[in-house]
This record gives C-alpha cells, sequence and structure tokens, in this order.
DNA sequence: CGTTCGATGCACT
DNA sequence: GTGCATCGAACGT
C-alpha cells in the first residue's frame, strides 16, 4: 500500500522513524527500481538551524512550504541530487531527508546508473549493500533527479509503500555533514545495517544497542 | 586502517 | 563571491 499523504501530515520526528522499514518505489522512464528505506533525517522548521528554512522562504526552498507528502529535491555541491519527503501541515516547512536505502529490486539498473557517475573512476561493480549508502548515491541509483522536485509520493511514479516488513530496531544519532544543530539527535537509522552512512561505535558491526526509541 | 581535498552548479547575500 | 543536508580518489600511517 502506498502511504497516504496524512502518513506525512504529522509530527516530522515521528514520520522519520516510521519511514525506516518503508520502500521507496522508482518507475523513471529507463526502469523499475526500489528499497527499502534505512536511514532518514528531519529538517524541522525555520527554528532548526540546519533546515533549508532557517533563513526563511525562498525560491528554492519553497516546496518545504508546501502540503505534506510532496518530494522535495535539490543539487547540493554543485553534483548531488536529495531526495526529503515534505511533512507537518501546509506552512510548516519540514521534511525527512532519505540517506540510505537497501536496495530490493533493479539492482542491475542500480549498477549501471551508478557505474554512468561520471566522477566515478573504479570501474569494477559497486557491492549491492553501497548501491544506496549515502544521499547522493541513493538518487543517483534510483535515477530521482531535480526533475522530481514536487513529485506528490502518493503517486506514482515515485512512490513510498508499506510492504509489511517488520518495524525495525531505530537508533538517533546527529545529523550528518552539517555545522549547526548537531545537538539535535534527529537522525534515524536501522540499528548496524550496512547501507547506513557513518555508523558509530567504532569499526566493526554488532548492533550495538544506542538510544533506542 | 585514517584524513585531506578537489569536483561542480546554483541559490543566496 | 561564498557556501553548501556529498563523494571518492589519493595519499599518509
Amino acid at each position: 500500500m502506498i502511504l497516504p499523504a496524512e502518513f506525512y501530515h504529522r509530527p516530522t520526528l515521528d514520520v522519520a522513524r516510521e519511514l525506516l522499514g518503508k520502500v521507496l518505489v522508482y518507475q523513471s522512464p529507463d526502469g523499475f527500481a526500489s528499497g527499502m528505506i534505512v536511514e532518514a533525517e528531519a529538517y524541522i522548521g525555520e527554528g532548526d538551524p540546519a533546515c533549508h528554512a532557517a533563513a526563511g522562504r525562498t525560491v528554492r526552498n519553497a516546496p518545504l512550504y508546501g502540503p505534506p507528502s510532496l518530494a522535495y529535491v535539490y543539487l547540493n555541491y554543485g553534483l548531488h541530487d536529495m531526495v526529503n519527503a515534505v511533512t507537518e501541515a501546509e506552512g510548516h516547512p519540514s521534511a525527512v531527508l532519505i540517506r540510505g536505502l537497501e536496495p530490493l529490486e533493479g539492482l542491475p539498473l542500480m549498477r549501471r546508473r551508478r557505474a554512468q557517475a561520471p566522477w566515478r573512476k573504479d570501474k569494477t561493480a559497486v557491492p549491492s549493500h553501497e548501491l544506496c549508502r549515502g544521499p547522493g548515491n541513493l538518487t543517483r541509483a534510483m535515477g530521482i533527479t531535480l526533475a522530481d522536485n514536487l513529485r506528490p509520493l502518493t503517486r506514482e511514479p515515485l512512490t513510498i509503500r508499506d510492504e509489511g516488513l517488520a518495524p525495525p530496531l531505530v537508533v538517533w544519532d546527529s545529523r550528518i555533514g552539517i555545522s549547526v544543530g548537531t545537538d539535535r539527535l534527529w537522525r534515524a537509522s536501522v540499528a548496524g545495517h550496512r547501507a547506513v552512512s557513518a555508523r558509530r561505535g567504532g569499526s566493526s558491526d554488532p548492533p550495538v544497542g544506542r538510544r533506542r526509541v
């Protein structure tokens, strides 16, 4: 079942947590791909210094002020398209950034798209758990671009679905790649999952229990 | 293992 | 002109 708009019309932290284990699906012109969300960050309102809306409404961040369930896609560092799900009531600028997926369908297509990245010099095959690890990597693998900005996530071709997967064990940490608002633990991820970027807790993996919710 | 640093486009001041 | 919600190559240890 496709998540309805009401799913996004809630506190952003609740949406971020519950998006873990849901499935991002994109039927693009060149093929079908999907993956389970394993990492997501909340950006909440003009009072959140790391939110794009921190300095008020602009042309670029206008989607954040729109109705919940819209996709907000923007270009970062001139290279990477990032995809967010707009949350909360219209006029309350907030969203959840999708940062990691476990690939489910369309892996050959994902591999092809990743290999096409002009800056990728290493032509060896990308391991499946790295195809959609990191926000820039997952949009590249899924084929999501700026052209998908403002698409409703409640309709084809770009949707997020509840496929009945078990709710995962969630850990909360500081958001990544920002210099302000790092005190807020607004990054939710599936404990110990390989497709989660910058996993905490040293070198290896055992799902060391951090901060449960 | 670790860290540094260049690439690259555009909204915003 | 500045500064990014990044990535991965290159180099040091």
